[in-house]
DNA sequence: CTCGCCTTTGACAACGTTGTCCAGGCTCTA
DNA sequence: TAGAGCCTGGACAACGTTGTCAAAGGCGAG
């Protein structure tokens, strides 16, 4: 079934309050509407004592020009949606203000909106956008399929994908190296001389979760580990469950002596676990975290940079809008690993 | 001089792709325009073979409606703007996803922006917000004269401040009890046995500042204790001074034996410096940081809630909105002290 | 069979701005 | 002094939607 753009509106019926136009702006300075329109805009062709009549009337009246019968006008609305996952998260906040600066320099606003991992609410957030008509859209998707947003894309609406790629569509994408960062994260845990490692992630249905997980089993494939069922929880990152996990990969009588964590909710938990047992267990992350030199031991993760996730999607997308229209890509930012202590722990059994 | 909302536009010119409109619809579906219009906002009076014509239409065009032109005609558009400082801080993250939430339950999306602490960029901010006539305004100023609102107020503009107060104007604000806060913790600190304690803190020309600066000088006057100036450090935020003044301090002859820290990035730098040091140096920090109780020994806060913040200053914007037009009022939300072992330690003299 | 009422539908104006185009007045030149 | 050209200012339509109102058609009651 296709899409409908039918909604329910919450906020609806009598306006606010009254604001003055530029007709009122106009009567007030006794002059046209038009001109006023030139003189709020800057235009030339008015006459200087003339202006500073109307910047009068602008000043009395309070006036401020009304963007949307402008939008109306023009079709472009100078501003670009954000559709994210969680804006409290540490991991979007930098992101976000990344897309922001980058949509500042050319002039536009930016309007963003949390889907809580959740594709309809993402659907929802999107068409919303849309329906305002951003210039743009930067989404970290939800969902894994974006054939409703093939009319946009037809339309003219600059689209990129940050963090996970689109669902059956074909448009811009900048991605990190999740498999490649999974796999030299653990690959850095087996040189250290461990072979039960666990791993504890996201669900697999999120791509960077399974990117992940794909890491992890290529490190372990390389050299030559065959994996435990028992090794890996996946699909589990609320606090309460990932400590359930981890206790149960401890208690085994072969426990694993190292753990790889597939994101910093799951990160985060997991220390705080492994600080309650006497054994040392090494550790990596995936994500920095901040403050994860001063822990005992220092945590080594495998980082990504989510300001440049950011900024090179926002980029991308202001090329898209000044017409430098070529095909969609797919770019892949590197990730850094960072030694900080935990990662560098030799197994104890 | 008053103010005027000229602007220039970055962004103007041609519009970006034809969309199809309701014009187009009625026109593929042979019905009237109002028809499609009824269809589209779920009104009643259509017949379900007429509807369904109408939906068949809407589909195969991808028409989405045109927000700009309702918010034309009915006046709302169920957005809200927020200003803060840096997305990228992990104290707004969690600020801005509970605005978020609370204009999400009211049908509204959010859009928001950075001001970097830039008095003229708030200002800027706020006015093309205006200008999009956002139904409603959070702000979390930077600057400390907002008469420039008068005209939104007057016409209705639903504004509330957050986690500092308007300048030179009527409105609601919602605090958190940064005086009171900062007292507790320097109190905690005397409490302890300290006597000669920092303060390393922003510039007092910032609300929250200043008054955790008052909050300090009111706990040590209540013991008895005479303030110096090489105690205190005003106007240090980034790492690298944060550093310096630190290192001073504990240089001095007569050290400081215990440090109050006036928000998280600061707390953040003392915290790497003093683990520099053999000597054991209290330190209590404004603004609770992740992982803090497992740093050692672990960071004692005086922790405000984010999230509150602005649920409160939210809930109270849509109270604006819908009505209850009460006068202007000051929230002030109450700070949580946390002892993790950091603000314990007995002075090292 | 006619009248009146209800349901479904569409024509039209209005929201506030900008683009187009023309009028009026001025200056400058022949 | 007349004509050409320029500069300033304003009238008007259009952007895409929604509210108002009226027309057309169907149905039941008298």
């Amino acid at each position: 079934m296709p899409e409908t753009p039918r909604r329910t509106d919450r906020l609806s019926g009598t306006r606010y309050g009254n604001r003055p136009t530029m007709k009122d702006v106009a009567a007030r300075a006794g002059v046209g509407l038009k001109t006023v329109s030139r003189v709020v805009n800057g235009e030339p062709g008015v006459t200087p004592e003339t202006e500073r009549r109307v910047q009068e009337a602008i000043d009395a009246l309070g006036f401020r020009r009304n963007d949307s019968a402008r939008v109306l006008r023009k079709g472009r609305t100078a501003s670009v949606g954000l559709v994210l996952e969680d804006l409290a998260d540490p991991f979007y906040g930098p992101l976000s203000r990344a897309v922001e600066e980058v949509a500042r320099a050319h002039g536009a606003l930016l309007i963003n909106g949390s889907s809580a991992e959740d594709p309809d609410r993402e659907r929802e957030l999107v068409l919303a956008l849309c329906a305002r008509r951003v210039d743009g859209l930067v989404v970290i998707p939800a969902g894994d399929d974006h054939r409703y947003l093939e009319p946009e894309l037809k339309a003219g609406v600059a689209t990129v994908f940050v963090d996970r790629p689109a669902g059956r569509i074909d448009a811009d994408v900048v991605l990190c190296d999740n498999f490649g960062g999974a796999r030299d994260g653990v690959a850095h845990l087996i040189a250290h001389g461990h072979r039960r490692i666990g791993f504890i992630g996201d669900m697999p249905r999120i791509h960077t979760a399974a990117e992940r997980l794909r890491g992890y089993r290529a490190a372990m494939e390389d050299a030559g580990i065959p994996v435990k069922d028992s090794w890996m929880s996946l699909g589990v990152t609320d606090p309460e469950r990932v400590r359930r996990a981890t206790e149960e990969m401890l208690a085994d009588p072969h426990p694993v002596t190292a753990v790889f964590t597939g994101n910093n909710r799951v990160t985060v938990t997991v220390i705080r676990v492994l600080a309650e047992h006497s054994r040392r267990v090494a550790l990596v992350g995936f994500d920095d975290i901040e403050l994860a030199e001063l822990l005992r031991p220092g945590l080594t993760v495998v980082a990504q940079d989510a300001a440049a996730l950011g900024r090179t999607a926002a980029e991308r997308l202001f090329r898209q809008l000044d017409g430098a229209l070529v095909t969609p890509e797919r770019i892949e930012l590197p990730t850094r690993l960072i030694t900080r202590g935990s990662g560098e722990l030799p197994p104890a059994d």
